[in-house]
DNA sequence: AGCACGCCGACT
DNA sequence: GTCGGCGTGCTC
């Protein structure tokens, strides 16, 4: 008799546990990995094997924990899905250490390698019209089409040759030729009817068989490809990683940063390293903060490795995502570019994993549980014994930390190949500005150089910040901000639609006349500044702008349409938020603009300077990557800052040492590792007292079990103290002891409380 | 997630 | 006295 340990993939917290169930007579094959349908209380569910056993080593397994357990109780797995196991020996590990990790459940940690999370749906059974019960299904449905292989019979016909059946003659042909069943899209294509397919299937002269067919949305076709020469520096960095995929295990490093100024041909590497491991017979991952913001990189891959490349993207349907997911198993395509959840797709092989912009937020998951696919990756490469290349201007100081303590390899990428330097930086103090009557959020000199640049057939870039971009109501009078009554944020004015929205839970509100604190008819759109620089810039002489935020680019793809009009040259000055920063090439580009570049670094958070120092440096880096030198403009109250002044020398190195000797002081990372627990609760006192017993709890057992230097804040509000109605309170803890932290925590009875949410390694500690 | 069980408030 | 609110606990 053959028994199986589950853990059923249902999307709850407390299910720590995995059940046992009896293998029926029809299902022997089922093993580790598979997936199953198993009955769960009053319903079926899916559920992911972790272990296969017999009687006797499933009793010795249960009765450790429960010694009067009986086999009396135990179920049968309902029925397989699919036909072979989903994961392989590597995938499981991989999720038995995120779960221990990130203190999730297993099964939340397997569920992230299922497209769509669930491989079943609940599908309505109706007796006489009426609902008697539910059943389930799979949710994915491979589409197949019929397809015809020859047979031997067919090569005998085809060889003898048939006169009278042309058309049969010329299909049998076309079966020969081809490598794969042909089915009859493909005969059509030909001019074979499918009917003529069917006739030498009757005719024993072709096998009638099934192929799956692959949907693939991102299907475009790339033209240029075209191999530069690689600088000295760039060879240099191809060697190394070629060495390391040639031998891992010995002394090459398995885990490298490629740290290149903006322009520097980072993506040549890449291309030069994949190429090699697919070489080696080994699959490719590519990591991307956006796919939308990335196409670039996209084309180049498709250029170069053609039919290879697979690309997952948030627009893709799931059974589209299952398709991808099926040609990197079967190993039909061998280089998957992909968001951060690309992470978890089944791989035949895989050989390297390559994370663009690694320092990119987006790689980490908000949402429960709250990975971080550099993380996840890393525990890959270490199971599949492959590479992992993380590549970035401005590393974020947890890698960049690792890269000078020698821990990774460290491959640089100092100039950018041909005569291209980095643009020039101008700081201008808005003070002085307003000092001199100018009241305008665009500087003089920031309105030549536009105006000179436009003049000279050149573009450029405006880059906003998001704080400033949007508009806020306030009182005049009592001083009050306009904020969601649900949560605890201001609403933001949309001009388009004439309402005020809350950017947390989606609801709008109309504009207000009075203010609905004091009454008073003093009413102020705050912020409106960068309504105005658009009107300003756009009536400048010679000057076509096109916008690029949020509100312009409902759909995803949008932004590449956005940026191929800037391309084509429809518009000279292209205007927007965070995105106009980031990864795109545009040859006539010479002038980048930052209008208020300190609002984004004077957040009350660790790693605020990080994030607006990288910033800065992408946007500065929009300008001259053609043939034409470029120059930024850049635009402060605080002229003084730090940051802005290594940002103006673009000078990481130093930026980094300085933020690495604060972060050392204050225990962040890559010192100390950090936790945070948020309470939520639509009580607000019932929040408190949690919050209250799990900071009490913890400062008591650091202080007991002696947990290396820790530091233990709040609870405190989180920084957006409520959204929806829920009330949150946060925990923070900073540990050079997290083991004994994580361990603790995984062990008290708030790992299973519902409204306990727990963020290991959080991007922000507010 | 569902479902059962159990303990307090407002009704026929 | 009962109906039903949801907080808690369990599912092999």
């Amino acid at each position: 008799m053959k028994y199986v340990l589950v853990a059923i993939n249902l999307p709850v917290k407390n299910l720590f546990r995995q059940f046992i169930y009896r293998l029926p007579e029809n299902l022997l094959q089922v093993g580790e990995g598979w997936r199953v349908i198993v009955p769960f209380g009053s319903q079926k569910v899916e559920g992911f094997v972790v272990q296969a056993f017999s009687r006797e080593e499933a009793a010795e397994v249960l009765q450790k924990d429960n010694p009067d357990f009986s086999f009396a109780g135990v179920k049968e797995v309902s029925a397989a899905l699919g036909t072979r196991p989903w994961f392989n020996d590597e995938m499981l590990q991989t999720a038995k250490w995120l779960a221990k990790y990130y203190l999730c459940s297993l099964a939340e940690a397997m569920r992230l390698f299922i497209p769509g999370k669930t491989s079943i749906r609940r599908k309505p059974v109706y007796q006489g019209g009426k609902l008697i019960a539910y059943d389930v299904e799979e949710r994915l449905k491979a589409r197949t089409v019929l397809a015809y292989n020859i047979t031997e019979a067919g090569r005998a016909a085809l060889q003898a040759g048939n006169p009278r059946a042309k058309v049969q003659m010329r299909a049998l042909e076309l079966l020969q030729q081809a490598a794969e069943p042909v089915d009859g899209k493909e005969a059509e294509a030909q001019h074979i009817s499918a009917a003529v397919l069917r006739a030498l299937a009757e005719k024993g002269w072709a096998l009638r068989t099934e192929k799956r067919l692959l949907r693939n949305s991102y299907d475009r076709q790339a033209e240029w490809k075209e191999t530069l020469q690689l600088t000295s520096e760039q060879e240099q960095a191809v060697l190394k990683i070629r060495a390391s995929l040639d031998h891992f295990a010995s002394s090459c490093p398995q885990e490298f940063l490629l740290q290149g100024i903006t322009g520097s041909g980072k993506t040549e590497v890449y291309l030069r390293a994949a190429d090699y491991a697919l070489r080696q017979g080994r699959q490719v991952l590519v990591l991307v903060p956006e796919i939308a913001l990335t196409t670039q990189i996209v084309q180049r891959f498709q250029a170069w490795f053609h039919n290879e490349v697979a690309v997952v993207h948030s627009k893709l349907s799931q059974n589209e995502r299952g398709d991808v997911w099926y040609k990197m198993r079967t190993g039909e395509a061998n280089v998957l570019i992909g968001v951060r959840s690309a992470v978890f797709a089944p791989f035949k092989n895989l050989g390297l994993v390559i994370i663009d912009e690694e320092q990119e937020n987006s790689y980490k998951q908000e949402e429960r549980p709250a990975y971080h696919a550099r993380e996840v990756a890393r525990c890959r490469c270490n199971n599949n014994s492959a590479v992992l290349l993380l590549g970035s201007a401005t590393p974020s100081l947890e890698t960049y930390y690792r890269a000078v303590s020698g821990s990774i390899g460290h491959l640089q990428l100092t100039f950018r190949p041909g005569n291209s330097v980095l643009p020039a930086v101008d700081v201008v103090d808005m003070r002085e500005e307003l000092a001199q009557k100018n009241f305008s959020v665009i500087s003089r000199k920031l309105r030549r150089e536009i105006v000179a640049a436009v003049h000279a057939g050149q573009q450029a870039v405006v880059l906003l910040n998001r704080r400033g971009y949007s508009t806020f109501v306030m009182c005049r009078d009592c001083g009050e901000t306009l904020t969601c009554p649900h949560c605890a944020v201001s609403l933001v004015y949309h001009a388009d639609e004439q309402v005020m929205r809350c950017h947390y839970c989606g609801n709008t509100y109309p504009i207000p006349r009075t203010c609905p604190d004091c009454g008073s008819r003093r009413i102020k759109f705050f912020g409106s500044g960068t309504q105005k620089a658009e009107q300003e810039i756009s009536q400048m002489p010679g000057v076509r702008v096109l916008r690029m935020d949020q509100d312009s680019t409902a759909t995803k793809l949008a932004h590449e349409e956005i940026i191929g009009r800037f391309v084509k040259k429809e518009a000279n000055v292209l205007l927007g938020t965070q995105m106009v920063a980031k990864g795109h090439d545009i040859p006539d580009v010479t002038l980048v603009g930052i209008l208020a570049a300190d609002s984004a670094l004077n957040l009350p958070d660790f790693r605020a300077s990080e994030r607006g120092f990288s910033l800065l440096i992408q946007a500065a880096g929009r300008a001259g990557r053609g043939d034409k030198p470029g120059r930024v403009v850049l635009q402060t109250y605080d002229p003084e800052n730090e940051v802005i002044n290594f940002a103006k020398k673009q000078d990481y190195e130093t930026f980094a040492k300085r933020e690495l000797a604060q972060r050392k002081v204050l225990l962040y990372p890559p010192y100390g590792q950090i936790i945070k627990l948020t309470v939520i609760d639509k009580n607000e006192k019932k929040a408190w007292e949690l919050g209250d017993e799990v900071a009490l709890f913890l400062r008591n057992r650091c202080e007991m079990e002696k947990w290396g230097r820790t530091e233990i804040m709040g609870p405190f509000p989180s920084g957006v103290a409520k959204v929806r109605d829920l009330y949150r309170i946060n925990i923070v803890v900073k540990s050079m002891d997290m083991e004994k932290v994580k361990n603790c925590l995984s062990g008290s009875r708030f790992r299973t409380v519902k409204n306990i949410y727990f963020d290991v390694d959080p991007i922000t500690a507010i």
